[in-house]
DNA sequence: GGCAGATAGTTGAAACGTCAACTACCCGTG
DNA sequence: CACGGGTAGTTGACGTTTCAACTATCTGCC
């Protein structure tokens, strides 16, 4: 829940090569950070699982895929769009796949890909999903802040987003 | 990556209970949000794998420790701190344990009770390990902020946090 | 003092994620 | 046209997390 400590910083300055640490109102900010994202996700992912049969990352995948013409995704661009790992990804519509909620199929035109298929089924159980999701989104953090509070943190993590992207890959 | 999508809410409002959908700006906001931070801690744990064996969460776990006097915590005082589940945090101080990073004391006093205590080696893998991570922290997050961002997305998260902790338990 | 229910922590199996190795295919260059 | 390197996706083994069941202890109350 934190970066550094006064005493970590005291003994990792003697003779070390120089580190910018935090001050304090940066600590703060990150470590309200930390703790608001991980309550949060807990709390999202519980309301998940009970009220709905498909967990917290399984309605991204979902709804990655219901955006998309066809609702269809070419399992890379699917896992970049997540930012799951290739393999993470395979594991997770294998396991989705056998619950009937999306479907593989060639791609034309490269034998080597796959696109990942929503499947009516998938489709209805997303349907059905989404007021709940929307609901705990707003009680857990939309309606928790003030308009501006929201937009400046949406603004913010876009260019986290931005950055962290140059050192994947 | 997202919440909901215009055909989503199309199918779900078709004589459902209203739902109170997010609107375009708040769309852009939430799935910001959602993409930096999967992509920030996707980056994040990388820095660590690969410049210290201290991963993200077990880096976590000895910085609260190192906040307490003796540098030490009951174990549901640190699932507490940490959001983690109880199970969990046995199994990873287990795990820690092993390498010697931290050890079990019993709590004087209270039987069913274990003290959590970082060790010699957990402090120094600490403080080693500590610039590394403060400066990942600082290229994918803090200095990539104007500080007012910051600090809003801080008081922010910070409200997110409150809300989220109302609703475990 | 003893019982009911809460709290602390652990356990082991199953579900999930990661990692490195692997197959198959694509594309550019000589 | 072949071969070298890149891209797409999968596999299986291994490590981690979750979940439900369990033991042990504590606390309040009769």
């Amino acid at each position: 829940m934190a970066s550094t400590t006064d005493s970590t910083r005291a003994a990792a300055t003697q003779g070390e090569a120089e580190v910018r640490w935090l001050d304090d109102g940066q600590q703060r900010a990150w470590r309200a950070y930390l703790e608001g994202t991980a309550r949060f996700v807990a709390a999202l992912d519980r309301a998940h699982d009970s009220g709905s049969p498909l967990s917290l990352g399984e309605y991204h995948l979902l709804v990655q895929l219901s955006e998309q013409p066809g609702r269809t995704l070419r399992m890379s661009a699917l896992a970049d769009g997540l930012a799951l790992s290739r393999s993470r990804l395979t594991h997770t519509v294998d396991r989705m796949e056998r619950r009937g909620l999306v479907e593989r199929q060639a791609v034309p035109g490269d034998r080597r890909g796959v696109n990942c298929v929503m499947t009516e089924a998938g489709w209805e159980l997303l349907v059905r999903s989404a007021p709940l999701h929307v609901a705990a989104v707003r009680r857990l953090m939309v309606d928790v802040l003030e308009p501006e509070e929201f937009e400046v943190l949406g603004r913010a993590m876009g260019k986290v987003a931005r950055e962290a992207k140059t050192y994947e890959a």
